[in-house]
DNA sequence: CGCTGGATTTGATCTAGATCACATCACGAA
DNA sequence: TTCGTGATGTGATCTAGATCAAATCCAGCG
């Protein structure tokens, strides 16, 4: 594995806390890979051999049942995932694959695991970063339960808008159907909800987002830090 | 804090591995309450002062946004709850309310972090709790946002069958309005899903649940362990 | 340049599920 | 036992969102 991509994951904080003996054990066994997109790196049910960590590019993390499919989230550089199923030693429960050309570190599962065992830093890492996990799903959830298609999509444009800078104009950095499928709607759906907004003073044109009226449409949204919020 | 207490919630996977010392340590700051029903407990937003053990009783995790409110899961003995949000010194992401009379520990979680901090083993479990709850809750998103509420209904009645011993008959364990919001429909339609699994041999009269045609049932449900086997 | 295949939009339905309005039922307190 | 109250069931709508069917649009390519 080429030395340059050591730093910018040593910095993780998953793994910044760790001995660095542990975390060259980790990078020894480590494999980094260049895909292209649309490759299925994974597919759930599989038993979970390797953490992954997305150096660059971007990764779909998708679920699949009796036919229909549904899109859970995007990983983005750099950050790792599905670390639940290495920890549990247990099959993956969500498929990925790549959005566009990517760069992914993939680490033996077995390696993590016994680091963990050893390495209190690191076990209390990854403690931290779980829960982080786990708590952004939850406020997932209750986005879904809580919150028709147009308010979530008023929502997500908030959210996507402070990340892009929180300006009044911003792009989408996904296509529009995965979005849709992210929202828990279709494609069609989305199209129209796009125009729901326009009341709220949204303007979409293609892939570029403007917020006429930044007021109106929080009012309308509601946003709320228990469920936006994605950094607490 | 009566002694009788100590050895079930030491029994814990959660509590099991830590030394003696860290765990008098934890249950010397903590409380037992007994709690009426219907008693909220803690409301979302709040700080996460306490973790919380559930002895006997049961406890709603639900939680509310502009005006509308619903189940996210139900904690049953003996376990805990809001352990994510008591690691990350972070506020409640979900209210939770006694179902019934309950016994309830309190544990503060300032005590729990500091043990974290220095209990390798306390840390490992928390971390294979921690997981556990993250897949749950994945599990649940696939079922939400995958399978239509005839579905979820079959599937949940599958499930609580195995959990209540596999025969054919059973009764559900909590309230009707509760078990809809659970799976993330209205109490009418949650009466009328029940009637549209007649056709597959589902007789409900009250709580009383009788699965007439194993088979036709599964046929119709198609549960899948990535969604429905919550053990892993 | 024009082609081609996928993404997006739009319009016309359809339908699952919500809502509203009651009727019933079950259970605890007086 | 009789109320009263809240849970449940049913029927009649209503509506958000899905589905189906075409247009467009648009980027990559020969």
């Amino acid at each position: 594995m080429p030395e340059p991509h050591y730093p910018e994951i040593r910095a993780l904080s998953l793994f910044s806390a760790m001995a660095d003996a542990h975390f060259l054990t980790l990078m020894r066994g480590a494999y980094v890979q260049n895909f292209p997109p649309q490759i299925e790196l994974i597919t759930e049910g599989e038993p979970g051999d390797f953490l992954h960590v997305v150096l660059s590019g971007s990764v779909d993390l998708f679920s699949v049942w009796n036919g229909r499919d549904t899109s859970m989230a995007t990983v983005r550089p750099i950050s790792t995932f599905i670390l639940a199923a290495t920890i549990k030693n247990a099959p993956y429960l969500m498929s990925a694959r790549t959005l566009e050309k990517s760069r992914i570190v993939l680490i033996p599962s077995q390696d993590v695991r016994t680091i963990f065992d050893v390495d209190g830093n690191f076990a209390r890492a990854i403690v931290t970063e779980l829960a982080q996990c786990y708590r952004s799903v939850i406020k997932s959830q209750k986005d879904l339960k809580l919150r028709t298609s147009l308010e979530r999509l008023a929502n997500y444009l908030l959210r996507h808008q402070k990340r892009s800078g929180g300006g009044a104009a911003f792009e989408l950095d996904c296509e529009k159907r995965r979005l849709a499928s992210v929202l828990g709607m279709t494609p069609e759906n989305l199209s129209r909800a796009f125009k729901g907004l326009q009341p709220y003073g949204v303007n979409v044109e293609g892939a570029r987002i403007l917020i006429g009226d930044q007021e109106d449409l929080e009012r309308f949204a509601r946003p709320n830090p228990l469920i936006d919020d994605f950094s607490t």
